[in-house]
DNA sequence: GTTGAGCGTT
């Protein structure tokens, strides 16, 4: 996967690897090769991209023949717009050879060879990429972070939680703490709650049948037939059922009045 | 056709 016409990894004894986030999920290492080459000796250009699918995964690894010039091109690149979109550039922590890294030179050249002069013009970029978040990070065992890529990429998921308000948090790598935490959590939930329903531990799919028991009828059904009523009415009266919802828009909750004679009073009237 | 945190291939 690279333009040297190589399959596996080039030679990773002497080369820098370089992250690149927040890429299109169009760009291709044939667009970032001429930009990172412009900056440095780029030995290599890999774009991670899905077994099943083949689209990339918005990032890419840059890798760089000496440290300087990654650095440089990590300064540079960082923060840049590639088709129209911020990419950023730091050094990759983790590898697929992280111990051949961990040998070589890749241990922490980001902490040594930043001086941090640059006061480079990088206003409109949200600088709460701080890459010193992972500064022990490369520590982490490797099953950690394993075990939430491998199972599913649930991204959405993720963003709807955090909706990318790192910047609030400031505090991003939370990841590994919520697998981790999440793991304990349940291990400390299952612990003191022995009495816990541990007989359905896979009751965890809603399953969104249609109809999984025609007794218990969904909350539409309970709104079917009062839409239906207020369909019914033609638009001339505008107030569909006074009773009905007084001042609660929201439809019943899950309150199954199966009945249709939600009306209490007639009993009493009687 | 979509997505947007993250760390890698034959």
């Amino acid at each position: 996967m690279s333009h040297f016409g190589r399959s596996g990894p080039p030679d990773i004894r002497d080369t820098f690897s370089l992250l690149v986030l927040n890429i299109t999920f169009r760009t291709t290492a044939d667009d970032l090769f001429p930009l990172f080459d412009k900056y440095g000796k780029v030995v290599d250009v890999f774009i991670p991209r899905d077994r099943r699918t083949g689209d990339s995964k918005g990032f890419a690894f840059v890798r760089y023949k000496y440290q300087d010039e990654a650095q440089k091109a990590v300064e540079r690149l960082d923060g840049r717009v590639v088709d129209g979109r911020e990419i950023m550039v730091q050094f990759a922590k983790y590898g697929p050879n992280a111990e051949r890294i961990h040998r070589g030179r890749i241990e922490e050249p980001v902490s040594r060879l930043r001086p941090r002069g640059k006061s480079r013009s990088r206003s409109p970029r949200p600088r709460d990429r701080d890459h010193s978040r992972r500064s022990d990070s490369r520590s982490r065992a490797k099953s950690e972070r394993d075990y939430p890529r491998d199972r599913h990429r649930d991204k959405r998921y993720r963003s709807r939680s955090r909706s990318r308000s790192r910047s609030l948090s400031g505090s991003p790598g939370y990841r590994r703490e919520r697998g981790r935490g999440k793991y304990d959590n349940d291990d400390e939930r299952r612990r003191r709650s022995p009495s816990y329903r541990s007989a359905s531990p896979i009751r965890r799919s809603p399953s969104p049948r249609r109809s999984p028991s025609p007794n218990k009828t969904h909350p539409s059904r309970d709104g079917s037939p009062t839409m239906d009523n207020n369909k019914k009415r033609p638009s001339t009266s505008i107030s569909p059922s006074p009773r009905s919802r007084p001042d609660s828009p929201s439809p019943p909750p899950r309150g199954r009045r199966v009945s249709r004679s939600p009306s209490p009073r007639s009993v009493a009237d009687e």
